[in-house]
DNA sequence: ATAAAAATTTAGACTTGCCTAAATTTTTTG
DNA sequence: CAAAAAATTTAGGCAAGTCTAAATTTTTAT
């Protein structure tokens, strides 16, 4: 079995991953687990004893097959308790984090599976993030960042890249929210906000760190 | 915050205290929790340390006010996720023990407390243990052993003090289960082996150790 | 191309919760 | 009621996961 703290590492890794393109280093591992670079090093070494990660000294680090598999299992239980928080217990999608932080550690397989049948096999958790498949694949969105849409064109908010309740709160309160079409009018060459349009009579700007984790199609 | 193994701790002397009179041992805690006597010595003194617990060297222990608060919010949230397995997600009474022995330990009221609202407020877990309030209290069910039963009474099997598969499943073998009303017809001198009757037409021996693991009213 | 800066690893130490072995206290028994 | 047995505690140690400080490697910049 593996602890609580190896699983934490594993999906972290992953998201860095898929964020960055290549290795994952120790700084960045440091940063999103709120520990010190010893710390990360220390358990590199442990993972990689372990077979779940590549490890090279100094070079950064990439899960193995076996480490994606396993990283992915904790984001599928991670993501079904969120829809569980949010369609059965009515939590806001601004709350569940935290606690789906803790729940994706319950061991048990046969609960996961449970519950995946319970919520109607759900494709996607409340901030649309695609939930793996059991046998441990990510499925693909094809979604791309509101930041690299060209202006003119017309998008359906899919998904966040950004999980805080500081992120989600503000999106509430600009009123944008998952599944809501808008066409992007310009970009500001200054800053790089973006003016999107919602109603054919509002439009507002977007700043660009904010359109760096609007996920859209 | 509490760790884990402090709130296994509170729960267990909880446990142990309302089965025996008295104070609760260090070797009935090393039992239970599967650690060794000097394990439990240690884990005493720090609980002791936080007044959790009573402790008198080599005299036993017995918990506070505020540390029965605690053992009771940690079994409030185990019976209720017990009841969301079996009502919910359609487990057997004989499978969620382990799965909410973790469940019991994620952290959030506020969880817990809408679970308890999406249940419709259970007042009794699926082996008929009562629920604690959510102020910590235990309600009280004047339930009595089917061992301390006198022959001749018609009682209702209302809980079971025992909660391992191996009891649960030999319970539905003989046909025993929740609710079921039975008539103590005889008292084997020999072994206090019980005869009850169920229906008109059956009527079944139950061993001692079963019967002192049935709770009837 | 090399010196300074940044990133990473190593060394040594701390805390939690557990262990074994030995010492101590309590209980049982002849 | 004293000696043996049982229960409990103390002492010293271990593994996991973390830390700080120092050493090493890689990257950056002059």
């Amino acid at each position: 079995m593996h602890s609580f703290t190896e699983e934490n590492y594993l999906k972290t890794i992953y998201a860095l991953a898929i964020r960055q393109e290549g290795e994952v280093t120790t700084n960045a591992l440091a940063e999103m687990t709120a520990t010190k670079a010893a710390s990360v090093t220390d358990m590199l070494r442990k993972l990689a004893d372990k077979q779940l990660i590549h490890y090279r000294k100094y070079q950064g680090v990439r899960l193995t097959e076996e480490g994606e598999r396993l990283a992915l299992k904790i984001i599928r239980r991670h993501r079904l308790w969120e829809v569980f928080l949010v369609e059965k217990l009515g939590f806001g999608w601004d709350e569940v984090h935290d606690m789906a932080e803790e729940l994706e550690h319950i061991r048990s397989d046969e609960l996961v599976e449970r519950l995946d049948q319970y919520l109607g096999h759900p494709q996607f958790d409340p901030h649309g993030d695609p939930i793996p498949t059991p046998a441990g694949t990510m499925p693909s969105t094809g979604y791309q960042k509101l930041s690299e849409v060209a202006a003119g064109e017309e998008v359906c908010i899919m998904g966040v890249m950004e999980h805080s309740p500081e992120f989600l709160q503000h999106l509430a309160r600009i009123g944008l929210t998952l599944g809501c079409s808008l066409t992007l009018r310009e970009i500001n060459a200054f800053d790089k906000s973006l003016l999107v349009q919602i109603q054919p009579e509002s439009a507002l700007f977007v700043s660009h760190d904010v359109a760096k984790n609007l996920l859209v199609a």
